[in-house]
DNA sequence: GTTGACATTAACGTTACGTAAAGGTGTAAC
DNA sequence: GTTACACCTTTACGTAACGTTAATGTCAAC
C-alpha cells in the first residue's frame, strides 16, 4: 500500500505539516518522490511512524526519537519492552494524581487535612523521574560506563580524594546516626554531632553551606521514601530522628 | 505560611521562570509584592497553584486554565469532580496505548499479525477525544448552549432550513436501509439508493462531494464502534451492509 | 476547460517556558 | 565593613513542534 501525506496523515491520525516536518527534519522521509514532487510512502514508512508516534506519546522530543530510531544498534523490540515500561511508570505516576485528586475533593468537603506538601505530590514524583533521568544521561556522557558510586560526585568534578573522605564522612555519619539514635535524644551531644557531620558532608557534595538548604534536604529524608528507605535501613526512625537533629542544629 | 519564588517553585516542583511567567500572563499573580520588589505568595497561592497544575497536566493550555478558574461560577470541588472524570480517561487511553505495545511487541515476535489501521489505534481515540472536545468549545462560543442537535450543523454555518432537509434525509437513510437490509445485496437497487441517498447526505455535511472519502467514511462506521452502534441499532449488520453498498456505489 | 481536492515550498506565528545578561538584596563569615 | 553568595529583579532573545497563510503547481471529474 502507498500512501500520499494526506493519506497516511489520515491514517495516522496526523496532520500534513507534521508529516513535512518530519520529512524536513528527517526523521521520516518518503520512500520516494514522484514526478510531480508529491511525497509517496511506503509500508516501512507507516511501521516508521508508527513508533514515532509511540515515542512521542511518552513525550520523548523528536530530536531523540530520531536518535533513538537512527541507531545502528537500535533493537525495535528492546525499545519496545522499555517504552512499555515507561508506559507503566506514567500509569502509576497517574494513579498517584488520581488519588491525590480525591484526597483534594474529600479535603474540599472538609473530611480531610492536607498539608501544602502534599498538595502537589501527583506532579512532584514527575519532577524526580526527570531529573533522575537527565542526571543518568549527564553522568553517562561525562563518565562513560563508570559506577554508580563515582557518578555521586558529579555535581562539583570532585577529585578521588575529595570522594574518598566523602565516603568516609557518609560512613561515618550512619555510624553516629545509630549512636544517637539510641539515646533518642536529637538534640544530645550525640545527635548534634551527626547534624554537624552531615553539614561537612553536604558542604562537600554542594560546594558550599546553606542553613536552610540543609534543613530542607532533612526534610527530604523523611518526604522521599527513597531516602527514608537509605537512613532507616539499620532503625526504621533513623531518618526522622536525623531531620529532627538538623533542624536544631540549624535552627530553622 | 509564605512563599517566595524560589520556596514556592521547590514545594511545587516548578522552575522560578514558571512562576515569574505565570505573574505576566496573569494567571497567578503573588499574594502581594514586599519593598525588595519581591513575589510573595501565600495560602490562596498555593491552592491557585494546585488548580493550574492539576489542569496542566491533563494538557489544558494556559490561556484556557485562565479562562476555567478565573470564571466567576468557578466551582473548584466541581471542577474537581470533571478534572477526576477525565484523569480515569486518560487512564483509560492510557490502558489502551499499553495493551497496543504489548500487541505491537508480540507481533515483531511474529505472534500474531496487525492491519495498518490497528496499528494507530491508541492515537486515534485520542484524536476522537481531542476533535470532540474542539468541535463542542467552538460550538458552545458560535451558538451558546442550543441544541446538541443543531451543532451538527456547525461545519458549512448551515440555515434551519438546510438542516431540516439533513434531518428528513437521515430518517429516510435509515428507513431505506431497513428496508435494504432485508433484501441481503448491497448491489440491488434498493442498496445503491441508499448510497445515493448518504451521498446527498453527506454532500451537504461537507459542502461537496469526495468518492474517496464517502468510502472512507462508510469504513469508518464499521471501524468505529460508535458509528457500528448507531447504525446497528436496528439491525445488526447494517453499518457493514452499508459500507458494502457505498463501496459498490462508489467503486472504490 | 474549468472546478475543486490535493500537492508543493517559503516563511512568519504560537505556546510555554529555558537561558543568559545585568543588576539589586539579605545575611553569614572573615 | 566588606566579601561572598544565595537570593531576588527585569529585559530579551532562543527553542520545540508544529499551525497558519500565501502563492503556486497537479490531477481527476464533470
Amino acid at each position: 500500500m502507498e500512501y500520499t501525506v494526506q493519506k497516511l496523515g489520515r491514517l495516522a491520525g496526523i496532520s500534513t505539516r507534521t508529516l513535512r516536518y518530519y520529512d524536513e527534519i528527517g526523521i521520516l522521509k518518503p520512500a520516494r518522490i514522484n514526478s510531480s514532487g508529491y511525497r509517496i510512502y511506503g509500508q516501512n514508512e507507516v511501521d516508521r511512524l508508527q513508533q514515532i508516534l509511540f515515542y512521542r506519546e511518552l513525550g520523548v522530543s523528536l530530536d531523540n526519537i530520531k536518535k533513538i530510531i537512527s541507531a545502528p544498534s537500535f533493537d525495535s523490540v528492546e525499545a519496545l519492552r522499555q517504552h512499555h515500561i515507561k508506559l507503566l511508570e506514567k500509569k502509576k505516576q497517574l494513579e498517584t494524581l488520581i488519588m491525590n485528586v480525591e484526597k483534594t475533593i474529600a479535603m474540599s468537603e472538609g473530611r480531610i487535612k492536607m498539608s501544602d506538601q502534599e498538595k502537589f505530590e501527583g506532579f512532584k514524583q514527575k519532577l524526580i523521574d526527570e531529573n533522575e533521568e537527565k542526571y543518568g544521561k549527564e553522568v553517562r556522557e561525562k563518565y562513560g560506563d563508570e559506577t554508580v558510586d563515582i557518578s555521586n560526585a558529579y555535581f562539583k568534578n570532585m577529585s578521588k580524594e575529595d570522594f574518598d573522605k566523602m565516603e568516609a564522612l557518609s560512613v561515618q555519619i550512619m555510624e553516629t546516626l545509630a549512636e544517637a539514635f539510641k539515646t533518642g535524644d536529637p538534640a544530645g551531644s550525640l545527635g548534634q554531632k551527626v547534624a554537624e557531620l552531615h553539614k561537612q558532608w553536604i558542604s562537600m557534595c554542594w560546594g558550599h553551606y546553606d542553613k536552610e538548604a540543609h534543613a530542607g534536604l532533612a526534610q527530604m529524608y523523611v518526604d522521599d521514601e527513597r531516602f527514608t528507605a537509605y537512613y532507616d535501613k539499620e532503625q526504621p526512625g533513623q531518618a526522622e530522628f536525623l531531620r529532627d537533629a538538623i533542624r536544631i542544629f540549624t535552627g530553622v
